[in-house]
DNA sequence: AGCGCCGCCTTAGCAGTGCTAAGGACAACC
DNA sequence: GGTTGTCCTTAGCACTGCTAAGGCGGCGCT
């Protein structure tokens, strides 16, 4: 009855707390033998579970994919609603874990689950009136940008915004047009290239050029 | 006269030789032993000339971006063509060293001289009528973008393009929607989510949004 | 000319990495 | 009771980035 299984360690085991592991050390910091410890194991005993170590990284991957719970939209959602919302909740799966858009990036191989979970989303654009082709490139075009985003996002170490003003100065020395330069302008003035703000102009930009791809204004007529 | 400096190695040969090296072996295969190997010297002497092996990652990634030659738009190029002009020859340039995504994605500072160009490029911008806020976002999403996705073009191992038809088959086993699933179907009709195509519409896509930001339609009407 | 300095490189080696080989403990099955 | 197969151990290999200490040769100095 109890469906406890023998083994000490399994596959889910070490990747939950590979998982956990991963908010203390970071992806550099991870290895086979602090994981063992964790495990309280010596660390040849995970290669029992798992072929290598890039195999633990994909399985990190695939739950930190699986744990934003994507999934197609609910059931009258605009698709533009939906894309905005399955953007953020990518984002914030990723954001949720240190090093989490590294993993996702070097990860090799999805699992069926999650491939066949892609499939319904592409299901149910083409039910609103995407070609499959056009679905593809959306839903993979935002992917990349959410990725590429939070890539750089957690790029830099958390900057505590007192040393703001310090990193401005020396931005201002460094170009010769001096404080007046647009790059410094941008920032005073509330520009950043990471944070909510600064994702979400993307994600406004990409949902805006999809509407506009799946239903083309005249193209040369600002006014 | 004779220009030439006493080392037999500088941090410019370093950089350079390390790219080329990239090529042969990848990111993972890029040791400091086997760069030292085929600078003719020593691994330690490396040491001298800097400071850690992320220093060398960060002068090949600017040695990267700095080859893309991007800069600031030609006379009276209207902006739309620039940025796709732009974002072009910067997948390009990463494309043109294996793993460079990674390289650059991994970089934790750019060189004055690159910070320089940003800056340049920002003013373009301003000039055709984006304020510095909005021209900041857009090349950094735009650039968040071309990095996600080459990221993930080159995280996939080149594929023959002969075992399609079996890669398609073991995914239409996987899909519960059979070979009529969108995914499939997709595929199937050329689309991908990798190569020139995926790119440009991710691009088409990033501009034509650019430009509803800049000078929005109403957002409600359709027809 | 001789001396000291310093830029550039060497040899030796440390702590730590992913991973393999070989074997041992222990439950389950015949 | 012996066999089998699962899960883990101890030992260790080839390799990593990097440091410590010193050596060698050309430079400016007196």
């Amino acid at each position: 009855m109890c469906a406890t299984k023998r083994p000490g360690v399994t596959r889910h085991t070490m990747i939950e707390t590979a998982l956990r592991l991963l908010d203390e050390v970071g992806l550099d910091g991870l290895t086979v033998r602090k994981l063992a410890t964790e495990l309280g194991v010596q660390s040849p005993a995970l290669y029992w579970h798992v072929r290598s170590k890039q195999e633990l990284l994909d399985g990190m991957a695939d739950a930190i994919i699986v744990a934003a719970g994507m999934g197609p939209p609910r059931g009258g959602e605009p698709w533009q609603d939906w894309l905005t919302r399955r953007a953020r909740t990518y984002r914030q799966s990723l954001l949720a874990h240190r090093d989490g858009a590294r993993i996702v990036a070097s990860a090799a191989w999805l699992s069926p689950a999650t491939i066949q979970m892609f499939n319904d989303e592409l299901a149910a654009l083409v039910d609103r009136g995407f070609t499959p082709v056009l679905a593809l490139r959306t839903i993979a075009t935002i992917s990349q940008y959410v990725n590429g985003f939070v890539l750089l996002e957690q790029a830099t170490p958390r900057e505590p915004t007192e040393n703001r003003e310090k990193h401005l100065a020396a931005l201002a020395d460094l170009l010769d047009a001096g404080t007046s330069a647009p790059l410094l302008i941008a920032i005073r003035e509330g520009g950043t290239t990471t944070g909510d703000d600064a994702f979400e102009h993307g994600l406004r930009t990409l949902i805006a050029g999809t509407t506009d791809t799946l239903n083309p204004r005249r193209s040369n007529d600002p006014a």
